[in-house]
DNA sequence: ATAAAATTTAATCATTTGATTAAAAAAATG
DNA sequence: CATTTTTTTAATCAAATGATTAAATTTTAT
């Protein structure tokens, strides 16, 4: 089966160039509209070469999807939970994180959207990340600060609800919102640049409520 | 070809049946993912009909497509082009309105912004909302709110951006946002009801700045 | 009532698409 | 170097899927 390769080495195997191809095209196009050719193509391989490897589009999908989630969500699961670092720090660094993450890969948000709603399943089970928000760092400061007087009483969910839509939207609506504000790629960019520092600001001033 | 109607009378023709049978499969998985023929079971009528009222998957495709962008569209449009309310206003109506709609169409957002990015297609153009918003009553408001200290001076489309992730965001993170928050439908509609109070609040303070 | 037009259906076609097979080529092993 | 194992490919299969056809049925018009 697959070749087994030490971690140094990078991995050029072909296993992993069609690992990288099927990222691409399922990011892109979603399962559905994904054609185990075009990844093939992509990846410059033959077509029964995928399915020796990975045995069939479902099994190769599953990977990529669960990586990906991983991707989405580690780094923003992993700066809530921090013990060292205060409400707003926590905010300035999600919020330059993801700004980061989803400038180099803009297609993630709308693909994992698109596949879990497709797919309602077990893999948010599967990944071990119940109760990790929920019992997390940041919840604990997030209730003392309401304890405190210092955050307005409202659920935590909503909370991530607003950091996610704040940063996670634009990349989702980008196409209408260039369309509907006659915005080239690089203004486009430009706006959302802004939003790294724009953003912690107005998480601040909606968490004291009025 | 089609049965031509009076307006007063409801539609109960085969060729409207056959309409809102491709609404919700498309609004539910997407151009690539639904079959015609999962469009006629729902329609209740065989799959040469479908073929014989709108020629093709596509063409009855590019039907819904319109007509669910402009219902996603017009109202906030509409209202962002009032001349006689305050911002305040209009935020508190589409913030109403918006969280009735999707709460009773919740597939929306994710159907146009997923079908949207697939096809960076005239769409948009086609519609006819070229300069609508940015040369709306909303935007003067906002540029003289800037000129009266009374608004932090960024970008209108920050606005847009904002409000709408705040609104629409939710619902196309539902599966991800109960999944993290174990919450249950119940649970997460609450959430969204108290929302349609709470983010006019939220976007006040946000265009006060900081 | 009869003819014409519109509506509906069963059967079938052609293409796309995920997957398999058997054999060739390359690499590893002894 | 021989042979065993791994990797790669071309050819093909079977099912799914969008679309068409020709005939039957129903509705409308005269």
């Amino acid at each position: 089966m697959a070749k087994s390769k030490t971690n140094q080495e990078v991995d050029h195997t072909t296993e992993e160039k069609i690992k990288q191809a099927a990222r691409t095209m399922f990011h892109k196009k979603g399962f559905s509209a994904t054609r185990t050719r075009d990844i093939a193509e992509e990846a410059g391989i033959n077509l029964a070469l995928l399915n020796y490897y990975f045995r069939s589009k479902e099994k190769l999908f599953d990977i990529i999807m669960l990586e990906t989630m991983q991707e989405f969500l580690r780094s923003i699961l992993q700066t809530l939970n921090d013990e060292n670092t205060s409400l707003e720090e926590k905010i300035e660094a999600i919020a330059n994180n993801y700004i980061d993450l989803l400038t180099k890969e803009p297609d993630i948000p709308l693909f994992i959207m698109s596949e879990l709603k497709a797919n309602p399943n077990e893999l948010l089970g599967k990944m071990g990340i119940k109760d990790v928000l929920m019992g997390s760092h940041f919840i604990r400061q997030y209730h003392q600060g309401i304890q405190e007087g210092k955050i307005a009483p409202v659920h935590p969910l909503h909370f991530m609800m607003n950091l996610m839509g704040l940063l996670v939207f634009p990349f989702i609506a980008s196409p209408m919102l260039k369309g509907l504000g006659n915005l080239s790629d690089t203004d486009f960019n430009d706006l959302i640049q802004q939003r790294k520092t724009l953003i912690p600001t107005w998480m601040g001033a909606i968490m004291k409520g009025k």
